[in-house]
DNA sequence: GTCTATGCAAAGCATTTGCACGTCT
DNA sequence: AGACGTGCAAATGCTTTGCATAGAC
């Protein structure tokens, strides 16, 4: 939880934009939140906030907020159907990966050396390609699915 | 290039399901158009083989497909837009990864131990938690595209 | 003769867009 | 005044579904 309404504000004030009572609203929800939100999860907990915050508004700010590089958007679903929505990543100051849960749906991020030598050794195969990022996510039972045998 | 045809044709048989004149249609598709085509592609792909065939008909069929482990889906896209679209990788021998050139949307398959290794890390960090798959997408410049100069 | 699959058209759903009005500077 | 932002409602685009008919076994 960085500070995501100073650096949205700082964002805004280099890019011509203007810091709003919805848009303050939606930051704020964001920071609460935590975890992965979908659009709708967000707009219900700032609809909390301001019965007549709308949608569009939810959208229109995850969208410069992605653009300003403050969240990213990201589709974690395991089956087709909940994999079509997708979830906003908050304030993200280094690179970091996840882990799903298929039981549970439970995420944890996490980080690790080694996508950083996969992205080596690729570059180093396809000679000249440059690699800017990379999405890893890993499906399976987490620890407590597995211990107590979940379905 | 596994003998999707035949693959399918046995999980049909020890499923209940029928082999028909349009499910061969959007196979030998599958087969024939190799990469990673989206629905309409299939779609339009199969329309020049029967016009009578519907878009139903090929989700339905990737449906199963999915189901039975011989194709599966994966949203490659780079921007918000595009990721929204999910895309077919037909007959998945053995676990692979994506590289997506964000100029020229070249898509090149790769393999490499390392991701084994992030499994393996993970799971042993959290001891007790299972890794059925992974996913992994590099984002980046194609060599072509590095060379060129391309936007 | 069953039981499954198809085509069609309609519905769903997440997301985007056009437009008139409000609001910040 | 001049931008920029918002709500609203309609539109968009991909994907799914209900239902009657056609086709596989």
């Amino acid at each position: 939880m960085t500070d995501l309404v100073g650096q949205a504000a700082g964002w805004l004030r280099a890019n011509g934009g203007r810091m709003t009572a919805q848009r303050r609203i939606i930051l704020d929800v964001l920071s609460d939140l935590g975890g992965h939100p979908t659009a709708e999860q967000i707009y219900s907990a700032a609809r909390r906030h301001d019965a007549s915050i709308n949608p569009s508004t939810v959208y229109r700010t995850l969208g410069w907020l992605e653009q300003a590089g403050l969240v990213s958007a990201l589709r974690l679903g395991t089956d087709r159907r909940s994999g079509a929505k997708e979830q906003f990543d908050p304030a993200e100051p280094t690179e970091h990966y996840h882990f799903v849960c298929t039981s549970c749906g439970a995420v944890i991020e996490f980080d690790t050396a080694g996508v950083e030598q996969v992205k080596e050794e690729f570059a180093l195969a396809h000679g000249g390609a440059v690699i800017q990022r990379a999405a890893l996510v890993l499906y399976g039972r987490c620890r407590d699915c597995q211990v107590s045998g979940k379905a």
